[in-house]
DNA sequence: GCGCCGCTCCGAACACTGTACGGACACCGC
DNA sequence: GCGGTGTCCGTACAGTGTTCGGAGCGGCGC
């Protein structure tokens, strides 16, 4: 009659010995765990590396199980971007009556931004999928002490959120085209020295017709590129933040 | 012996009747057809409808064929990614030694380019697939006439080269951030409107601990929205081309 | 005229994708 | 004990981008 192996544990047909015991260990699957788990994944491999069976994979899952935790995909990218801002430099508000205070402040603000979206390029392919980002908290917070900042050095409603959204503009504009460059750069294979050394000479015959392109492309590109794009940028804020004092003062005085 | 029909058109067996004749009357398929059509598709239904077979099928084509005028899925939305920047005005550069005249031109391909990306939202879902935008023809041909502006501004190259990056740069994450929004709503199936009468006060709620955001949000929001975005954007250039102005008066004082 | 190359087109196939569905199972209050 | 609820997941479906092999064709050299 014991036509099972003496240990019970035949496999395909359930015993008593190899069913799975006690699953309920603890819940096994959290939504923050997919949502640390997904970051993790598009750091290292990028976001066409990023699928619901891999993910799950990697969390010792069954890929539809990730749904009882998130809606769907684009939920799981809305919720990973939104972790992104929450890791940023907010600095506090005190001491923004100071016109060089307020400034290093919008700068940290920027630059931390722009940091992140360079850190983890692949948010930028995932933007478009994802509207409504700042409805997300950890934005809200941001947007909260960026007007913080302004509102103490002195700008009102309007002329703060104006501020934020030309700063913020700017930043996500910047970096967004930067990080494309760099993640096209990479899934080509290439290191950024080496495309110069090896690809600059085409595009610099490609803009032949094009003088002032070309004049750029040939005075300034040999210089340090990676250091190059950061003083752009920091140049960048500043014009733009030189814009906003003058209109702060503009309003003072008249 | 005529097992055929009378005249030949049995479907299956080859005759010299129905042989498919001077396949070659013309190329049949072009990558600029492509190109146009991926265009069109990607207008009228959005990005997740665009599938190299639902293309094809609209150019009457198999899918495959499409791969001898494109290397792959990617390179077509570079092109067509670049098509667009084809269709924006170029302002000529005469006259912008007046600084209304070159603000005005400047101005003019600022809103020309956020109006395209607004128009054709889908291309904030592609940005991140197609690095190296800047290097297409059409691209190439924008930058130059905006460098030209600002060089006959009296701009020299490294300062029209910052001026330019702060108005793109801008001028992109700006639109970005718009047109995401707006196809997230349109995926919803909501008209903004309705989205202001019914999930507003939801956020409005949720913002209750970020008082400066609630305000903004409680007496910015209820008016007109889309002009309200146009002239904030038409804000955050002139306060960039304020700070661009004022580096170029001070150089030129001292 | 003939053979052959190269180009264009495409059907079939492959390896994957997101996710709907339905079932299995553990835990809870009754 | 029993139903309900929440979690987990195997299976399946309807696609996706792209590779491969081959078919038909125009034009070239001979």
């Amino acid at each position: 009659m014991a036509a099972t192996s003496e240990d019970g544990t035949t496999p395909g047909i359930p015993t008593p010995w190899n069913r799975p015991q006690r699953r309920r260990e603890q819940p096994a699957l959290s939504r923050e765990q997919i949502v640390a788990e997904a970051f993790a994944l598009l750091d290292s491999d990028g976001i066409e590396a990023l699928s619901m069976r891999k993910l799950a994979a990697r969390l010792n899952a069954g890929a539809t199980s990730l749904y009882t935790h998130v809606a769907n995909k684009d939920e799981l990218l809305a919720l990973v971007v939104d972790q992104i801002f929450g890791g940023l430099p907010q600095p506090a508000a005190e001491g923004s009556e100071v016109p060089e205070v307020w400034r290093a402040k919008v700068m940290e603000l920027a630059e931390g931004m722009r940091a992140a979206i360079m850190r983890h390029p692949w948010m930028v392919s995932v933007i478009g999928d994802v509207g409504m980002i700042y409805l997300g908290p950890n934005w809200m917070r941001l947007s909260e002490t960026f007007l913080a900042v302004m509102e103490t050095a002195g700008f009102d409603t309007g002329e703060a959120n104006d501020a934020m959204s030309a700063v913020m503009g700017y930043t996500i504009g910047t970096a967004c085209v930067e990080a494309s460059w760099v993640t096209a750069l990479a899934r080509s294979g290439q290191d950024e020295q080496e495309w110069m050394n090896r690809l600059l000479p085409a595009v610099i015959e490609a803009t032949k017709e094009f003088p002032r392109l070309h004049r750029l492309y040939t005075t300034e590109v040999p210089e340090e590129v990676a250091a190059g794009r950061d003083s752009n940028f920091g140049r960048g804020v500043d014009v733009i933040l030189d814009g906003v004092e003058a209109a702060l003062a503009a309003r003072r005085r008249g």
